[in-house]
DNA sequence: TTTCTATATTGACATCTATCGATATCTTTG
DNA sequence: CAAAGATATCGATAGATGTCAATATAGAAA
């Protein structure tokens, strides 16, 4: 099988164009899909839920181990994947280490999913 | 590993809550994530979006195996996938299967990304 | 420097899955 | 019914990946 990762296959920050109303390249494909992948691990989307519903939309590792009942190195992959795809910026502070959700990546994801206009 | 597929932890039509504007449960993160893995791969973002690129917006299997470079067993499995998971609709016609878009459902995962309103 | 704490990395393992060749199923046509 | 064509399913295989325990790293504090 294909390396099909984010860190090989794709960079952070693609800009992702609408796939439904052009036909698409195999390389944006590879792209694309890499990022949709991220997103399709259950424990990865709690994790962008949870850093988006903390008070100032950030959050250590520290917070995430226990409300999603994972270890903290598997928290630290999922944070690790996060943040190569482009979805997440990270920030030394003391001891901590705080992400918080990179709101431009998130939607360049859900514009590739744009609907084409029925009337142009 | 837990199942991840569609088949047996989601419904298709799931109505996706944004998941950045309120907590999600594990169990709504486990629909989602199937479905956004669906779409973690690159034949299958290039099926969605060869059909949606043909004249009706319609495709049998035999117009998207050559173009996709695939065996014609592997692009049916990607179109099942596809199915299965409610972003499309099959129709046979004669000895053909026409695949189309369902529209509703790629809007449900796009709005599963929606940004919080920053001024509620 | 030594110790402590938070996070990251490593190594191993079990599971998942994309892919193909072979074959089955279904529909139309002769 | 038999033959042909389109699509689906089966079985096998190689590669990817989520998970954890153990360990390393890095910064803060003593």
């Amino acid at each position: 099988m294909k390396n099909r990762s984010v860190k090989n296959s794709a960079l952070p920050f693609v800009c992702c164009t609408p796939i439904l109303s052009s036909g698409i390249q195999p390389d944006e494909a590879a792209q694309l899909a890499a990022l949709f992948r991220v997103l399709g691990e259950p424990a990865r989307l709690q994790l962008l839920s949870l850093i988006a519903a903390q008070p100032n939309a950030e959050a250590c590792v520290c917070e995430l181990t226990e409300p999603l009942g994972l270890s903290q190195p598997t928290v630290s992959h999922h944070l690790k994947v996060l943040h190569e795809a482009g979805l997440l910026r990270r920030e030394r502070r003391g001891n901590w280490i705080y992400y918080q959700l990179v709101p431009a990546q998130i939607e360049a994801l859900r514009n590739a999913l744009a609907l084409p206009n029925p009337n142009p």
